[in-house]
DNA sequence: ACCTGAACACCGTTCAAGT
DNA sequence: ACCTGAACACCGTTCAAGT
């Protein structure tokens, strides 16, 4: 089954900004990876904006496949939890302009549209996790969509921080998943006995 | 006392960020809001990476005052710490396009340069402001450096995600300044009596 | 030391035309 | 329905020249 054309443009797309970062998406760029004329993506796609869109929504799906995974992978919530920020952090290392890509640029947002759809998903398996994680009795008494902003801003924020090195690693987080840990670290007391 | 151009170029590139975001910031645009000629900016900046780098130097130290201030003017640490929050949480929506600035394109830093030391200031009085936090007997017992680190990815976090317009507000994270206010709780019932 | 004007290569976008 | 080639306006950057 042959890939359309829309689709090897975004696969292109992903690729350049693996290769070069968002600048490097220029329409004659990813026209010529394709092999089409260099004004051919309009037949598929608005502007530029929307091909970094339709790659950052793909992303989103990635993230949401991530969270899920997790948390079928693991009887343990806990356990689950940790295995999805692991792996959260290391994809946010291994492809650090898409994973800009995520949150840059509302320009590229059309209210509504299917980038919206896909970050809601995302945010609603890492939901599922959470869930599963006050059932067994973890931070049983916060609400979840807090508990669910709070670790959902901390991950982004601590791989956002890194990526964009404004310090040498070692002046400034430290190692971020030691971070990430901390916060899951805060939230098992609640669990009936503290230490 | 006259400005020098290079400090009205930074302004002008400040405003034009304000008024339409990063991408408003041309060179042509800025030198022109200053009154001279497009390609003057050369003989100051080294680049247009540069102009940017500049604004989001200044507005890191615009942060580090914030966080100076707050601590300066409350007595009570977990006070100055909660001022210092909301205060970080307005300063990012008032102004969106310069907040996106201090954490993203990594291509604008240079190693070492004044961005990355400005960078390390504004996180060293948030360190402060912890520090403070943990003498009050606060989490004490948390490694100050990580405790930092989370803290300030949260934040980052809670503002970026906000300004970057994936949800709407009430379907995503919800108030951020609640999430905010969440993570301060769990901070609290490390200070020897656990509610 | 600081600025100007012309020029170059590159880019997003549009349009008329082709199959 | 999908693509092409030419064209336009705009932009970052460079350079030779001016004071």
């Amino acid at each position: 089954m042959e890939k359309s054309t829309k689709v090897r443009l975004i696969d292109a797309a992903a690729a350049l900004i693996d290769a070069g970062g968002a600048r490097a998406v220029t329409l004659r760029a990813v026209a010529q990876a394709v092999g089409v004329s260099h004004n051919a993506p309009y037949k598929h796609f608005k502007d530029r904006d929307a091909i970094l869109s339709a790659v950052a929504e793909r992303d989103f799906h990635t993230l949401e496949a991530l969270f899920d995974r997790a948390l079928r992978d693991s009887p343990e919530p806990e356990t689950a939890l940790r295995h999805a920020i692991a792996d959260y952090i290391a994809y946010g290392r291994s492809h650090p302009g898409r994973y800009r890509l995520l949150f840059s640029d509302p320009e590229m947002v059309v209210p509504g549209g299917a980038l919206e759809v896909a970050a809601m998903c995302a945010l609603k398996s890492l939901t599922a996790l959470v869930e599963a994680f006050q059932v067994a009795g973890r931070a049983a008494h916060l609400p979840t969509r807090q508990l669910t902003a709070l670790l959902y801003a901390t991950l982004h924020g601590l791989v956002d921080i890194e990526l964009g090195q404004r310090a040498r690693p070692e002046k400034g987080l430290g190692d971020i998943t030691v971070v990430a840990d901390l916060l899951v670290e805060l939230l098992r007391p609640a669990q009936g006995l503290r230490q």
